[in-house]
DNA sequence: CCACAATGGAACACCTCTGTTCCAGAAAGG
DNA sequence: CCTTTCTGGAACAGAGGTGTTCCATTGTGG
């Protein structure tokens, strides 16, 4: 209803018209409250916010005082994530050089967000709230990518692009779990996926 | 704590020593609890009881006749899942010809088991519930197909077994997606699903 | 060191879901 | 047709989460 609710200063502080940045203080809880959120809702998705605070250390109080209602909380945590996706787009240069090693990059960066994709992936919630557009740029930036490969003969034209974006997520969700569940090492989990993946997207 | 409750007679019904067979009507009932169950869980994970009984077309006491408590109901499903993908494994005969070609079998079998099997991969206490073990008997059926094509030189043989399951499940799954999501017609999701499949289980 | 920012806890009303009981009415089935 | 089975609704108590207020305490920075 309200959206995702902005309060800069503390309860009584007189608004001060413009944006005031916020005190080093409030945005060490802010963000010691987002992480544990994360950490908490990836194990459990229906957890109370009690549940939050205690995992954040903080009382249950001060979790609502920055974010006074619930669906403020998971909107921040989405638009985290939104940042944090693209600027892993931004750092695999999507642009340069061959398709596949461009991808290969995509996925490096994808896999160390660990836990908060996860979440993104598991509670569909939060790609309506916080901002996520239909096709968010880093999707965009796949999709244009992919096409690129498909043009010069690095990436399977014979399928639809939007099928190999969703090629990729799916086997980062499956090295993912199968270093959480089965234990496999991170760096052994991604090296699967990644061998997996080149063989699957390639022509 | 109770695990799966029976109750086979009616309320006042004196517990008649041996499994009596429930009526007809009965079995209706319960299995349109159950189905309009996975269809309203799939859609939302937290939904209420009332809201499942609502889609079945039926009383919230009625539910609870059925399935005193809410755990008993997830069970039910747990059990009812499990039942269906071990017929399904078992149509798909792991054990003959090319592993390949079987894997594609099974595939299709288990495509058709739609939201059922989401609900599965999305819920992970079904897992716990429900006698599901830690290796169902399916499971452990696909990763004996798996190790006989990685011995006969069909499947990748430097990957871990494990792996390429959890590769065939992540295809399946973003077939689902693309079906539901992007409204992509079924048969073209999974022909997608199957191609890419093929090649990255290949050597 | 002192004012003000920031916190934690208790207590509150409110809401939703759960699980239960009871009973009147509909549906089956002989 | 009439009895048994099955159902739906109302009404209830209890549990747990939410969002709010108030106040005493801690801490941080000037």
């Amino acid at each position: 209803m309200t959206g995702y609710r902005v309060r800069m200063g503390s309860d009584d502080t007189p608004a001060p018209g413009a944006a005031t940045r916020e005190s080093a203080t409030r945005a060490r809880t802010r963000r010691a409250i987002l992480d544990a959120a994360v950490s908490v809702l990836t194990a459990d998705h229906g957890a109370s916010l009690a549940d939050v605070a205690e995992a954040a250390g903080v009382g249950r109080t001060t979790v609502h005082r920055y974010f006074p209602e619930r669906s403020d909380l998971l909107a921040a945590i989405g638009a985290d994530v939104r940042d944090r996706v693209a600027a892993a787009a931004d750092r695999a240069r999507l642009d340069d050089g061959p398709a596949p090693d461009a991808m290969e990059r995509l996925c490096l960066e994808y896999f160390e967000l660990g836990d908060r994709l996860l979440l993104l992936y598991d509670v569909p919630q939060f790609i309506a709230w916080s901002g996520i557009e239909e096709e968010s740029v880093a999707d965009l930036a796949l999709l244009t990518l992919v096409r690129r490969g498909q043009k010069d003969g690095t990436l399977d034209p014979e399928v639809d692009a939007g099928w190999l974006q969703d090629v990729m997520w799916a086997l980062l969700y499956a090295a993912w779990m199968q270093a959480r569940d089965q234990g496999t090492p991170k760096h052994t989990a991604l090296s699967l996926c990644l061998r997996t993946l080149r063989k699957a997207v390639a022509p």
